[in-house]
DNA sequence: CTGAAAGCGCTTACAG
DNA sequence: CTGAAAGCGCTTACAG
């Protein structure tokens, strides 16, 4: 049924081994030779059996993804289709197809995880999020597999390789923004508090208020759940505050939206009464009422950069040494912090 | 260095053959000697080769997923997240792993699914979009290798199993729903004229016109590219008309977002001076401004009856005969139509 | 209930 | 420059 190398080698009066050779394209064939089991395999539709020449060579030109569990509603975050375009674009160019981890519970996850390393299902596993006490992370290490994290892990990161924002950096930049346009009392809207990203990026938020000489108010620090949802909440507990803020930086523009959705209904305008700046810059940034200003932090090059060292590490034999790659970010200036509205 | 199946027999005193059992679980391996078994592979952290497997028994436990090309701007719908949320979990379910197509162009992702089949990399394909002349779908039905299609296919549609919403009855009940609320210009704003969604949608569009006595007007109907800017473009175009719509179904809802921005920056209300009405009810929905009137189409049920007809599918031998499933949907109310604004 | 042996479709030293 | 042979780590009739 299935045409094997075999079949092409009989129709090519060569041996297997020789039509073998030409698929890996050996500088030790001759063209001619090439040419005429090249006719054969096209002539025959041969295709060569992915899993025979896994077994065979031990590689599986696969590359593993590892998605925070499907549980949390984190997965409905845009930022996850663009990682994974990124990811997309590098493993294609470079002859890798792409496997995803399935489970539901983060101990499915990490179950995945596990046996996709085993059964060397894959050469090298993205893990597409990072967290505090992280097993997936954990077992990676122990494993010397060749792995890369999109985000800054936490555990000795310094033998990790990892791309990342440098979210600590953003998140002051945007707070400075905030004071340049003359605010005194910006609050901070943040996600998950065990995520990396979160932790950065009010540690910039942090070191801008003192710098600038504004007190930091732990009342204006909220945290939630990174969807949509998790910023009304936020929101409804800022104002309620004797001293409401006038401007919030936002961790993600989801929560963003759902900040500005609240707002709105609560009748408060932005960014008149209340300037708004996030992160990520997901396209729908640019449609919200008003446009968010928002960091664009490139999350295509965070994929796509994330492959490329993956690809460097499983190239080496080398002990991965923990390279760390940082792509730059601006901000694009809209509308919901007032300041130049025609950007 | 890898654990084997032999290293699990010598430790066991059994032969490879009975572990191969005892991991598949045969009926006809005592108890006792599968704990003994079990056992061994627990001490030695034993893990499956899957391609050892694969070749062996010709199944892969994989299902493939083929994503509309890269290059197409289409991905960054959260719809993808969505559909393979449920594609996930399904496949998860059943102990499937999943695989994805990384081409960027359409050639590429067809080169991908086509050595993706030939090479037995995976035991079936769920296609992510549905659309005219496309080879994929072709290719499957010429190879007759399980398959399902997330949407309506075109060709020879009998003998293609699919699961969709019906669009066209979904396009017709949200026209007729803008009429009872007194609307008698209704525009249409569609996706890519090749894509089955939008072909579908504005037939129920037309069809609950004629049904009303409602003349249909061709410049009342645009499309543009599914994306918010799309959406943009449309409504720019409408508006320049001498008699401009006062309600609009656009069909989806990220293309709302942009119609709605672009009415905003043209000062015209929502659902004042114009009433909007949308599809795929996506999170974002919720938190627009005003939140979007949207026929919630269970996107996650779509990608989980899709694995499902798959694997039933992949398990019967028989040639695939064509099964549809059609996944319901129901209109969910918030503000960008008037009527009831406390929904 | 268990084992010995052949085979899945490749690759890769080893020879020549 | 090419071939014969062993091997990758499993599964599965075939025997017993």
């Amino acid at each position: 049924m299935q045409v094997t190398i075999k079949d092409v080698a009989r129709e090519a009066n060569v041996a297997p081994s020789t039509v073998s050779r030409v698929i890996a394209n050996s500088s030790r064939i001759s063209q001619k030779t090439k040419e005429r089991v090249r006719q054969a395999m096209d002539e025959l539709g041969y295709y060569p059996n992915v899993h025979a020449r896994s077994l065979a060579n031990r590689t599986t030109q696969a590359i593993g993804l590892v998605m925070p569990s499907a549980a949390t509603k984190t997965l409905q975050n845009p930022f996850f289709s663009e990682v994974i375009r990124g990811i997309s674009t590098k493993a294609h160019q470079n002859g890798y197809s792409l496997y995803m981890t399935t489970g539901v519970s983060e101990e499915e996850v990490y179950e995945g995880v596990v046996s996709m390393v085993q059964g060397r299902r894959v050469d090298g596993v993205v893990v597409l999020y990072s967290r505090t006490d992280d097993k997936v992370v954990q077992f990676l290490q122990d494993s010397k597999f060749p792995f890369v994290v999109v985000g800054k892990p936490f555990s000795d990161s310094s033998h990790v390789t990892y791309v990342d924002t440098d979210n600590y950096l953003a998140g002051r930049e945007v707070t400075k923004y905030l004071h340049q346009l003359g605010h005194e009392c910006i609050a901070f809207v943040g996600g998950a508090q065990d995520l990396a990203v979160t932790q950065e990026r009010v540690g910039g938020y942090k070191t801008a208020l003192m710098e600038e000489g504004i007190p930091i108010q732990e009342s204006y620090i909220v945290s939630a759940p990174f969807m949509t949802t998790g910023g009304a909440e936020a929101v409804k507990r800022l104002m309620s505050l004797e001293h409401p803020p006038t401007a919030v930086v936002v961790s993600d523009d989801m929560m963003a939206l759902g900040v500005m959705s609240t707002l709105n209904e609560m009748g408060i305008g932005v960014p008149d009464q209340m300037a708004v700046v996030s992160f990520n810059n997901l396209f729908i940034a640019e449609f919200s009422s008003p446009p968010l200003t928002s960091v664009e932090i490139n999350i295509f090059g965070l994929g796509f950069e994330a492959t490329n060292c993956l690809i460097e590490q499983i190239n080496e034999d080398a002990t991965p040494y923990g390279k760390r790659v940082i792509v730059p970010h601006y901000l694009v200036v809209r509308q919901s912090c007032g300041g130049k509205s025609e950007a």
